[in-house]
This record gives C-alpha cells, sequence and structure tokens, in this order.
RNA sequence: GGCGACGUGGCCAAGUGGUAAGGCAGAGGCCUGCAAAGCCUUUAUCCCCGGUUCGAAUCCGGGCGUCGCCUCCA
C-alpha cells in the first residue's frame, strides 16, 4: 500500500509504527455552525480511509476532535445572545447527527477541546520550559525561530513569508508568524485558569495535545483538508516536535477542496451548502458515489447536476444487486448444467475484488477502485441477460458470489445498497387483487401473485387492457414489474 | 510577489514510458405486445511548441490557460 505524503510530496510505502495498527487523527470541525458540504467531504474522505484500512485488516485507532471553544463561536454566541458552551453544545450534536446520515463511522475517540485544557496548559509548559515558547503579558506564544523545521510540512520559508504583507502585525510578537499557544480572556469569553492568567488555549494545541493524549508521540496518518496544512498542520508539527524532540506524524495526508460550480465556496458568493441541506435533497449514498468518483487529493466540483447524474450511476448498481438476487432465487434450484457451459462470471468476481485492492492500495485511489466495481456490473449483467435456471455449479455459485462481492466493495466505501425490503406491503394490494384477479383472502403476498398470474395468463392471450392494468395498478403502489425470459419480476420500492 | 496543483472524448474522471479504465449524456441497433431493466455498436492523434527515447498522455524545457494556498477556513 502506497499513500501520498505531504511532507515529503511524494507516495511512500505505507508502515506502520506498530504491524496491524494504524493511529490516525483527523481535525474535526470548530463548531460554529452547521457544517458544509466542503467539511464532508474532507470527512468522507478519511471515512473511507478508515474503512478500507479496516477492510485490510488492519486495526484502526481513529481520533477526530471537536473544537468546542474558539473565537468563532463566541462571536455567534455574542451575536445570539446566549453562551457559548450552548452554541458549541448544539452544533456539535447537529455535527454528529450529520457525519450518521451520510454514512461516515464514529471515531474511536471524539475528544472535546473543554475536556483537554489542562493537557494543553502541560504542553505549554513543556514548551516554555525547552525555550519554544514565551509569554507575553497573560498571551503565551510559540516562537517559529526556535524550531529550525518550521516551514517543512508547507514548504515554507520563514523569510519569503515575512515578505508577504498578509501577516498580522504585533510589536509584541519576537517573530510576526509566531502565534497564540494560549490567550488571556477578554470579558465574558470562556475562561479557564493557567499560570499566566485566566484565558483560553490557542487553535493549534488542541490538535497536538489531543491527538498525543490518544494516540501517543509518534503516530501514523493525520488528516485534514488542504487548507489546514499552513498555518493549522505547520503549526502542530512545530508545537509536537519542539515539545517531544521525536517524530510527530508518519504520514500526512490532505484531502483536495470543493468548490460548487467551479467556484470556491463561501458566503458572499452564496454558494454555501450545509451538508444537513443536501442529505435532505439526496440520499447518502449518491452523495458518497459522487465524492468518491474523484480522487480524494483531487479538487472535486459538487453541483445538483452533477448529483443528478450520479442517481443514474447508483441506481445502476443497486439495480443489478436487486435483479442478482433475484436471479439467485431462482438458480436455487440449477446446476444441472456441464462446466464446460459456464458462463466465466466467477472470474468476473476475482477479477474486481483484485483491482479493487490494487487501486485502494496506490493512495486510495477510489475512482479506479470504483471502476472495479462498474466493470464486474457490466459482466453480471451480461450474464444476466443471456441467464438460463439450469446452470453450472459455478455459475450458481458465481451469481452469489457477485451480488456479495458488489454489496462489500461498495460497502468498503460507504455505499450501501439497500437490503431486500422488509415486506410491508400496502393493504391496497388486496383491494387491486380482488377487483382484477379474483382474490378474496387478506394475504399481500398471495395477492400479487396473484396478480401476477392473472397478468401472465392475460398475456397469453394478447388482453394487453388487461395484463397492463395489473402493472399499471402495482406501479402505482410503488411496485415495478419487469417482464424476463424467466417471468415478471417484481420489486416494491416502497 | 511566493509556494503548489491541474489542463485526457459533450460533461465528469482513472491512467506517470509501450499507441487511452469507468460513470453520465447523445446517436443507432437488439430484446419487448408496449414498457422497464439490460446488452451491442458508435464519438479522443490526451492544451500548444520543442527535446530525450526504438517508443511519451506519461520524462525534460518553454509557452498558454485554470485553480488552490500564502489571513479564519475541511
Amino acid at each position: 500500500m502506497r499513500v501520498y505524503n505531504t511532507l515529503t510530496r511524494s507516495k511512500e510505502e505505507f508502515v506502520t509504527r506498530e504491524p496491524g495498527k494504524v493511529a490516525m487523527y483527523v481535525c474535526g470541525p470548530t463548531v460554529y455552525n452547521h457544517i458544509h458540504i466542503g467539511n464532508a467531504r474532507t470527512f468522507l474522505s478519511f471515512d473511507m480511509i478508515r474503512r478500507y484500512l479496516e477492510w485490510s485488516g488492519y486495526e484502526v485507532r481513529f481520533i477526530q476532535n471537536v473544537t468546542d471553544v474558539d473565537d468563532k463561536i463566541i462571536n455567534r454566541a455574542n451575536e445570539e445572545g446566549r453562551p457559548a458552551a450552548e452554541v458549541a453544545r448544539e452544533y456539535t450534536a447537529a455535527f454528529i447527527d450529520a457525519m450518521r446520515r451520510l454514512g461516515v463511522e464514529d471515531p474511536t475517540v471524539r475528544p472535546l477541546c473543554t475536556e483537554t485544557i489542562p493537557q494543553m496548559i502541560g504542553m505549554i509548559e513543556r514548551l516554555i520550559a525547552r525555550g519554544n515558547a514565551y509569554v507575553v503579558d497573560e498571551d503565551v506564544y510559540f516562537s517559529v525561530r526556535s524550531f529550525p523545521g518550521y516551514g517543512k510540512l508547507s514548504g515554507r520559508d520563514i523569510d519569503e513569508m515575512r515578505s508577504g504583507a498578509r501577516v498580522e502585525i504585533d510589536e509584541r510578537k519576537r517573530d510576526p508568524l509566531d502565534f497564540a499557544l494560549w490567550k488571556s480572556a477578554k470579558p465574558g469569553e470562556p475562561h479557564w485558569p493557567s499560570p499566566w492568567g485566566e484565558g483560553r488555549p490557542g487553535w493549534h494545541i488542541e490538535c497536538s495535545v489531543m491527538s498525543e493524549a490518544e494516540l501517543g508521540v509518534t503516530f501514523d496518518i493525520h488528516g485534514g483538508g488542504a487548507d489546514l496544512t499552513f498555518p493549522h498542520h505547520e503549526n502542530e508539527l512545530a508545537q509536537s516536535e519542539a515539545a517531544t524532540g521525536q517524530l510527530f506524524v508518519k504520514y500526512w495526508l490532505h484531502g483536495g477542496m470543493l468548490q460548487i460550480n467551479a467556484e470556491k465556496m463561501s458566503k458572499s458568493l452564496g454558494n454555501f451548502l450545509l451538508l444537513k441541506d443536501v442529505l435532505d435533497r439526496y440520499d447518502a449514498p449518491v452523495i458518497r458515489l459522487l465524492m468518491l468518483q474523484t480522487q480524494y487529493r483531487s479538487p472535486l466540483d459538487f453541483s445538483d447536476t452533477r448529483l443528478d447524474e450520479t442517481i443514474h450511476a447508483y441506481e445502476r448498481l443497486a439495480t443489478l444487486v436487486r435483479n442478482l438476487r433475484w436471479a439467485h432465487t431462482l438458480g436455487a434450484h440449477g446446476a444441472g448444467a456441464p462446466a464446460e457451459v459456464c458462463s466465466g462470471l466467477k472470474m468476473h468476481v476475482d477479477t474486481a475484488r483484485q483491482k479493487f485492492s490494487v487501486e485502494m492500495d496506490d493512495d486510495f485511489n477510489t475512482a479506479g477502485a470504483l471502476a472495479a466495481v462498474f466493470e464486474l456490473a457490466k459482466s453480471a449483467n451480461v450474464f444476466l441477460s443471456d441467464y438460463q435456471v439450469d446452470l453450472c455449479a459455478e455459475d450458481k455459485d458465481a451469481i452469489g458470489q457477485a451480488e456479495r462481492t458488489v454489496v462489500e466493495l461498495l460497502g468498503v466505501l460507504g455505499i450501501t445498497i439497500p437490503e431486500p425490503q422488509e415486506r410491508h406491503y400496502p393493504v391496497e394490494v388486496l383491494e387491486l387483487a380482488a377487483q382484477l384477479g379474483g382474490y378474496t383472502g387478506d394475504d399481500p403476498e398471495s395477492a400479487i401473485e396473484a396478480l401476477l398470474a392473472t397478468r401472465a395468463a392475460a398475456r397469453t392471450e394478447k388482453n394487453w387492457a388487461l395484463a397492463d392494468a395489473v402493472r399499471d395498478g402495482l406501479e402505482r403502489l410503488d411496485f415495478t414489474i419487469e417482464d424476463t425470459p424467466q417471468g415478471a419480476r417484481v420489486n416494491f420500492n416502497g
């Protein structure tokens, strides 16, 4: 398995610090609002990576923090005239809910910034003691000049950055790039006691502390959006390596930015999409399929048009699984044909599984991995096209294997295919069956069988009016009827 | 200005030395009583120029274009 490491700007063989185990950390949201679709892409990417690592046999310890104290939260709370903690609590709950709706697995641990304050103070003290941080009034700053490797992650040079006029000038800082580890509290702001007075931690120190607390000093994967590379991750790296004198992270993974209609998402452009709103309009598997059709490091253009197009691609897969299940049921009594007439479906199943792994092993190439699934879909559809009930033994098995493989591989990407519906048929089928099929019982399943028998007979007699009345009636009740050489295939979509 | 990425068929998107996966859309055909689902056929000298090589979408140089980051940001 090879992964692209931002630190070295190259793909590297993935070797964990401990065989068979992966320790990974992904920066979570600042909970001042509902998360947007760009956040969602990053979290989805790392959910995919986590799922694939687990599927590959690794035991994954996955940590994602929640930043629940921050300027933006305080601003929002002030605007709304309520406590910052209440704002944070509300959007933390909303974040977790939206993640679950998207099918993102819960992290092993989801530490809160506000519950890690003592450890943060501890690391800040260590940095001061080592000469990497200094106190000014009641603030504490990290000295970028004290850490020789500063800039190595984002590929920047301190002196070149100084010429950029966009760095905030603060005369109290030794270098314009020095950043706050601890901020003294202004009136009305949340605050905690510290050796330097009442205050709160800076943003960057959180992740250094929470990752070390949950994963130890050197861990395997640190993830986040590409926009966090600088300054956030650069600062984290500097803090942690300065404090411990050891390597902080083995592999830095950064997800590409999401754009909407080819523009950066921003409130001023009015193209700001919240995940929860997209989830109200599109199913999670469709959103996931759209996003995973692009490699996670590439920019991704997101739009309703693309979502609409992706619905068809998803339905192609869902329909295939449904049809394979149907064929599997029919084929259960076959297996009388000689091996010479086997179709080769099994080989296609094996090929797809192999290609899927090869692609995913190459820096999580989900686009290639999905192509493997679609290729299997094609082969399986060809198989179903000239499907015979009398199968060879291998083909009989392969139907089930194909079905399970499609579901399993998509499942690694978190793209779920609906399970066979529970039979909660609408009671109206009884009425329809009584009307058209002379059915008098009260069992919906039998009623459907009666209707299908009526329709089959009508078709034999070329009584198209009656045949279509049955089909139209069932379709109004949310069934789909498809005629095949093996008989009518009925599916309940409700 | 600095750093970085990208430019592949109508749209999206894999592919980093041996003449181009996959999805969506379009056209034609097959199957069907009609439909649905599906299948088959069909659309690419891989931004331009030059170089290296037996051979390049893939490597090197130059150009043009797009985008991101450099400030809170997933």
